[in-house]
DNA sequence: AAGCCCATGTAACTGGTTACATGATTCT
DNA sequence: AGAATCATGTAACCAGTTACATGGGCTT
């Protein structure tokens, strides 16, 4: 159950409510890590809560609750992250699309390789800006919290789609070309 | 429902029953792109064959069946890769794990990091060389299959987690070190 | 003939998405 | 006063996992 873990990682960051989660799970998370939206989230706070692994500390306007990991929450947080794994199960549509170039026309996979190039190249170069903006604003001495580190995971990870995807393109042309 | 389009899609790479789908899902693909298990796949090849996306080309022994992709199979495959998408929702555990190092201490941090790029690196390693034992095999003209090119994505995708980790710890250490 | 892997199937359960619902506060 | 957004909740449905079940064919 890696939703539990995913809100532990989040709150463990710093505290924040169900509300906010679910935005916190709409950004950059839920394109490369995990996804959860409100209905799930709420019900998992309760159980968690229940558990020991996380408390309120803030009723605010709105009937809103602030949570915060309790000690038994990191504990289990940290427990996790040392389960020794190898590879898990991912899922990914991009890289499962993109593996299917192979079955399309010479023609239809360089449209949608250069097509998927752009988007990428916008995305990150979005990305890099924000980044940079971050970076002026930040604190020395301050650690750097989930969001720079996954906007950098980002960033990196859109150019290897991209990088790959235009390599499997040029294996195809040449494949073409010997027959 | 991207089950169906990785079916479509590993089926159109070549004709394949529901038991050999089941051990190709367990192997780079569940790594990195999509994951089914055959309880999932044998309903939904019943479903697909009634909706004229794929047929039955050979009963073998065992009560075996071999499907592979109609034209209209063929055509819906092509209608979906073509859907433009930016980020869609993805789950890796790998990547939410690595993103909570941040709420480690940094001796845990170090030592999560190393046992991570030794993993890969020993994972990258065997696919190297699984990956040149299939060049030498290749055949001029042939077109490289579904497997070859997922075993460069995860090859390249491998080495970006490590390096990310790697550049993570920096990050954390050089906010340490400020403070 | 025993044991193993091939090959398919279903049922029960859990996780996740979509849709519906409602009240509280802020903004204009 | 009305609209927009904050904030939480639940119910119905669909997707996905785990467990159970069965028979065929190959190897020793």
């Amino acid at each position: 159950m890696s939703l539990r873990h995913a809100i532990l990682g989040l709150l463990a960051d710093h505290p924040d409510t169900g509300y906010d989660l679910a935005k916190r799970f709409d950004g950059m998370l839920s394109g490369f890590a995990w996804h959860a939206s409100h209905s799930q989230i709420y019900p998992e706070l309760k159980k968690m809560t229940a558990d020991g692994l996380i408390e309120v500390i803030n009723e605010g306007a709105r009937r809103s609750r602030t949570y915060t990991v309790t000690d038994a929450g990191r504990a289990e947080l940290r427990r996790w992250m040392f389960i020794p794994q190898a590879i898990t199960p991912a899922r990914n549509e991009h890289v499962l699309r993109l593996l299917s170039l192979a079955s399309l026309d010479l023609d239809d996979t360089r449209v949608l390789v250069e097509r998927l190039a752009t988007t990428n190249d916008e995305l990150t170069s979005a990305l890099r800006t924000t980044l940079a903006e971050a970076r002026e604003r930040a604190q020395p001495g301050v650690r750097p919290g989930y969001s720079p580190l996954a906007m950098e995971f980002a960033v990196r990870y859109l150019d290897l789609e991209r990088d790959w995807a235009r390599w499997m393109l040029a294996e195809l042309e040449k494949h073409a070309a010997e027959s």
